[in-house]
DNA sequence: ATTGATTTTCATTGAATGTTGAAATTGACT
DNA sequence: AGTCAATTTCAACATTCAATGAAAATCAAT
């Protein structure tokens, strides 16, 4: 029933949603369409929304509140809560994995024949999204607390997998390189424990500086990433060496 | 507003719980009361769906549906949703948290008069919860996942906190005799890569499934636990290793 | 000034939400 | 049988939810 109202809804959707000009229809490279604002304060507000309180627990009243618009704007614009969710998170990802893919490729081509090395490697898929989370835009933490949920509810993996494991893929198959000695398995299973120290950082929760009365920030992102670097590495190189 | 809302249910549940008989009225060392079965099937399928679809994701209207109990009990007995969320985790929590602490006291015993090694902390903390997801209990699997979830929103930091807290910083400070040369900056970033390594296997969203087209399984605990010790503790001892 | 598509507003839909009060039921005790 | 508290049922409560339809407004192009 639920999967029958999504694709019902999808359907009417894809309807209803309004005209969006494939090409530009005058001179100009894009023309700026007037709606452009309103799609982008609504965006912001839900990516701000969804990521203190999560997907389901924020209504589009809320949102659209935030955002100060009228309600009915997002269903216009957006079609429905879910679409929103996924253009919230595609605009940031798309931007996340051309960053990682091109810091890769420089890390390649400084590494010459060889491999890169597991820092270089570790290094090329943290810091395009951790280092913006030092820039001030807060966008980008919504961003990371907003995937940091979903990363781990398994109503979304749906989501996060069309905008996620193409990234994972890239970088699974550079750290195979790498890690020439290492088993397929330990190879995804070491993935998986680099995506989870990662997300402990940008997911911010709060709870580090719970847990050492103020020493350690979450908002310490420099700090964070001298640690989870070396520790990444490490522990990926001690897959590599494992006797299977 | 809201937090306001939040006190006044608070302050009505208080009052309007149903008197539980701090001690046992009769002969037997425990009386079992009439709705303890309620109860049980109630915590039973709000873990559940809680695991399943998120906190606010799920209405007590399904959970009571699941449990095949009335709506109104789970306000009778656990006076709110959210202290039915509260009384979901501390149920297992208290359980994880005492073999936690027992199996590190073993390894100290073991380790003599020395610190225990990082493998054998490492070990002490994760084997308790992960042994027990393979052991066919289906509650544990929704436990670890619900635990996954929480630890990541915001809004939840204040219950996480109040029953993770303390098994955490029992485990910090085993980390920091263990690793005398770290910074306990180190050590307590160090801390939440191991939740976060850890939360990836217990959250089994089935990514890794995907990412390895079948080759690894969320549910392979033991290969999980062949791969995450070794690669927390090199983790570990290289924040040991560092020049701060 | 008029056209025509795009965008915004407003009112409302029907369904679902957590919570509650009062009556009915249960079962162990006198 | 009768008592009484614990438990369960049933029917509602007032909100809130996502989504929609139709009218109003905006604005560039003719």
């Amino acid at each position: 029933m639920k999967t029958k109202n999504a694709v019902a809804r999808k359907a009417v959707q894809a309807v209803k949603l309004p005209s969006l000009p494939q090409r530009p229809l005058r001179g100009a490279r894009r023309e700026s369409r007037r709606g452009d604002s309103t799609r982008l304060s609504i965006l912001n507000a839900a990516e701000r929304c969804f990521a203190q309180n999560g997907f389901d627990g924020v209504s589009l009243r809320t949102i659209t509140e935030v955002a100060g618009v009228d309600l009915a704007l997002v269903n216009y614009h957006f079609g429905s809560k879910d679409n929103l969710l996924r253009e919230v998170i595609a605009r940031r990802a798309k931007v996340v994995h051309e960053d990682r893919v091109r810091a890769l490729e420089m890390a390649r081509h400084e590494a010459d024949a060889s491999s890169p090395s597991i820092e270089a490697i570790v290094t090329a898929f943290l810091e395009p999204l951790l280092r913006r989370l030092s820039n001030g835009d807060a966008g980008w933490h919504h961003y990371s607390r907003l995937i940091s949920q979903l990363d781990v509810l398994p109503k979304f993996t749906g989501l996060t997998g069309d905008v996620l494991d193409p990234t994972a893929l890239h970088f699974i198959n550079a750290l195979r390189l790498a890690l020439p000695k290492a088993s397929p398995q330990s190879i995804y299973w070491g993935y998986m424990f680099l995506i989870g120290s990662m997300v402990q950082v940008i997911s911010a929760t709060g709870r580090i500086e719970r847990l050492s009365r103020g020493l350690c920030r979450s908002g310490d992102i420099e700090g964070a990433l001298h640690r989870l670097i070396p520790f990444i590495s490490a522990g990926l190189r001690a897959l590599g060496r494992q006797a299977e």
